[in-house]
DNA sequence: CGCCTACCATACGGTAGCGTATGGAGTTGC
DNA sequence: GCAACTCCATACGCTACCGTATGGTAGGCG
């Protein structure tokens, strides 16, 4: 048996980056701050300098979290039984949706924010959005579509998916669900 | 005629309010720092004080100064000669296409990233987020669609246009362009 | 000419955060 | 039982920024 907080928990570098992407998902990527991580993490920051070089190692760890994190889950989608195309959009925009998942959209929005000013960001979300426009595209053309139509209804899904979430549409029109579904019929059918 | 640049320009709110979304744009909300502005502006922050309570002053103009512009730039269109309906949904997808007016897009993200964290520019967005998405409703139900169908195509075309503009899909497909266009008349037709 | 007001510079105290240096406590190896 | 290693606390100097207080200057105006 392990002497798992026998004593003490102890951090470790995984910890740090939870509770990073934690408060990057509601303060931003300038909310990352060493200090208020340390505070929240009851500890002080020579506990982070003596897991992390500087902050920017702190942030390439997030990255590298998110980025396989998300490569996994597709890879996990994909390799779910064949002959459910039709669903598996629908599922898509289910997950995404913004009301459940919240955190982790968010976490979506926070790291295209952060994609438009650093390069290495840019270059993880870049490959994360292939691989899922690419997860998409299949799952059309395995429906019988041509590759221009299903390359488009990919990228419009998903685009679909993040533009709804940073929109508020609150007092727009009663019927949300109604035209939720509207919606993804008519990217999916 | 007006002694303007006889002498100096002597800066004035609204010099402020330009620089202050200038950097918005490029930098995010957490950009935005008064000294920062004042380097930029080749004055220093005993201008600023002058001109403005606080930083909250600034901020506070610079949704205001938004939020007229998105407003009057709707009625504008509103405006725009009737019987005219389907080329204006294109020119909608065509003005927010990010390629032009890139950075009219990045105040935008910038807004909503905003909006996240203040109520007030949660509100100024949803202010405009509800213009917009009823000009779309209007532009469909004009076309003969139902209230249901027209209200969903302006979600769909708003969240589509913003939600394309934080992908990267560089390497995605070849043919974006005629992806867009599939994509477009996937919305509009 | 002298004064008043608008506009801006300078100087100050205060907070938050970064990264480093160093010490200390607990654990492990021998 | 002591030496070494791991993990964290404390203390320090530095920069960036906020907001205020106060002084300076130039133009209009009597």
């Amino acid at each position: 048996m392990e002497k798992k907080a026998a004593t003490k928990p102890q951090l470790d570098r995984a910890a740090w980056i939870k509770a990073a992407m934690d408060i990057l998902s509601d303060k931003g990527l300038d909310g990352v701050r060493i200090e208020v991580l340390a505070k929240r993490l009851k500890v002080t920051k020579g506990s982070f300098y003596w897991h992390f070089k500087d902050r920017r190692d702190l942030l390439d760890a997030v990255l590298e979290t998110w980025r396989e994190g998300r490569i996994h889950d597709i890879q996990k989608q994909t390799r779910a039984v064949p002959g459910e195309e039709l669903p598996r959009s629908y599922h898509v925009i289910e997950v995404y949706s913004a009301n459940r998942n919240r955190k982790g959209m968010l976490i979506e929005l926070a790291m295209r924010d952060w994609a438009r000013r650093d390069p290495a960001a840019a270059a993880v979300v870049e490959e994360v959005d292939a691989s899922r426009l690419e997860f998409g595209r299949k799952g059309f053309e395995a429906r019988g579509m041509s590759r221009l139509e299903a390359s488009s209804r990919s990228l419009l899904l998903y685009a679909y998916v993040f533009g709804f979430s940073l929109m508020s549409c609150g007092k727009f029109d009663a019927d949300m669900d109604r035209m939720k579904r509207w919606i993804a019929d008519r990217i999916a059918r």
